[in-house]
DNA sequence: GACCCTCCCCTTAGGGGAGGGTC
DNA sequence: GACCCTCCCCTTAGGGGAGGGTC
């Protein structure tokens, strides 16, 4: 056929299996210039070469073909320039999403990374910690009622519905501070920072933290852990408890960390 | 159940719906911590969530689930550092990918911006045009072995094999060069300028063009067409014909440009 | 001999029900 | 009454054949 390129020809202009032309003509968003009556072969011309970037193009922006015909008029000429800016906009949202999606990946491994170095340290140390931002909620020890866990997918839930975007669920914790002879508990989640959002969120102040640490069962019974913390040293005022993110994750083998600041 | 999250309230932690949950208990993927074997009840534990997470995050990166349990090691647990590793330079190719698919984006749309400034303007006219990379080829006229429409199937093949992304089939064209009394003709393709690539193409300097405009019809016999106008043009050395994109691409609707670069 | 045709069956990650038991 | 269960059928964009004609 002069002029004209078979199924094979014609996808070979883009890399792309004849199955897909085929495909593409059934659901009507490709059609072949000519069809041979007899033979069944399909032709294409050469030009038709844009209709096929512009289907490769819907199905790199995640446009489901069937809707690709927006992008044709009623006269049955193509909407390069509608395509062109409508897929701009889903390039520049994709974009910005996996970037936010980077920084949460980079942020977990460096979590996972530190808590290797320090995991399974016996007695007590020193570290220093970076600034941490959290989403904190008053938690109530051993009150009965709403238990640790039940507590801690509370505050997971309220900080997934404002956005905030933890990556995994290790960054949890318990916060004691000594009032008088007893004290007082928050539990408390550790999120990325957000300019937009950190009006409603605290700081845990980086410095250097005096640490020890614990086997995640002692969680089932915070208070208690608490008290005798508080007891053994005088002189804290606040204690952390936080779980230290391993690489590999085994649940039930958790390991806590208590910090506790140190006055410089 | 104490402890435990019924199929609602697990999904509810990440706002996923329950039919994916089984789903994903289907293809041993997240297998609930408990089932009722009486009333077929899925119960899940909290800490199963970064399980849940982690499924996402390879949903996200477009990794398989059934290739999800390579992050599962054989005791169980989970390899949360791996996945992270090489779930970043997912994201990051993904990213340079996206970035590329823009730049390319951005130039198809500048294109079609011009054509519809420059389109049907009647008589001849001056424009400036900036400098454009191409991948050039020699083309007989009229040589009869290879018509216009199979020599630039040819060059896109070669465009595309060498990596060259050109966008839409828009740039494609014809120099044609005055030797004597006679002239020789390149078919071309413009393409994306990339740093890396730049030795293997030409360049078309920027700078003032006469121009003026035909009808797709006359590259049918384009020996014809250039013939005519270096015998109406004496002083003309040399003439660009390419194809001026259209934002409603209509095929067999093209308009042509000539373009003869001016001495300054 | 390489290419093309039309069936036909299969894939991923679920969603939308229907019909019936459970908290 | 809201929630959960198991079927069953359906979706997108094709890929892998089988069996048979075409360039």
């Amino acid at each position: 056929m002069k002029g004209y390129l078979s199924i094979g020809e014609f996808a070979g202009l883009r890399h792309v299996n004849p199955k897909s032309l085929r495909y593409y003509e059934r659901i009507g968003a490709l059609v072949p210039a000519y069809t041979d009556p007899d033979t069944g072969y399909r032709y294409y011309a050469p030009e038709q070469v844009i209709e096929m970037d512009m289907i490769l193009m819907c199905l790199e922006l995640g446009i489901p073909l069937r809707e690709a015909t927006r992008y044709r008029k009623s006269d049955g000429t193509l909407d390069i320039r509608r395509l062109l800016q409508e897929g701009q906009q889903k390039v520049q949202e994709k974009l910005s999403y996996l970037q936010n999606s980077l920084r949460q990946m980079e942020d977990a491994l460096r979590r996972v990374e530190t808590a290797e170095q320090v995991g399974n340290r016996e007695g007590t140390y020193r570290r220093t910690l970076p600034q941490r931002m959290i989403l904190r909620e008053p938690f109530v020890c051993d009150g009965g009622k709403l238990s640790f866990k039940q507590a801690s997918a509370r505050i997971f839930q309220k900080g997934q519905s404002m956005g905030l975007l933890p990556v995994f669920t290790f960054p949890i914790g318990l916060m004691a501070t000594r009032t008088g002879e007893t004290f007082v508990t928050d539990i408390f989640l550790e999120v990325l920072p957000q300019p937009e959002k950190n009006s409603s969120l605290d700081v845990l102040p980086d410095g250097v933290y005096l640490c020890g640490q614990r086997s995640g069962q002692a969680l089932e019974n915070p208070g208690q852990l608490i008290e005798s913390y508080f007891a053994q040293h005088a002189e804290a005022q606040q204690l952390i408890i936080t779980n230290l993110s391993s690489a590999n994750f085994a649940p039930n083998d958790t390991v806590l960390e208590l910090q506790q600041p140190c006055k410089t």
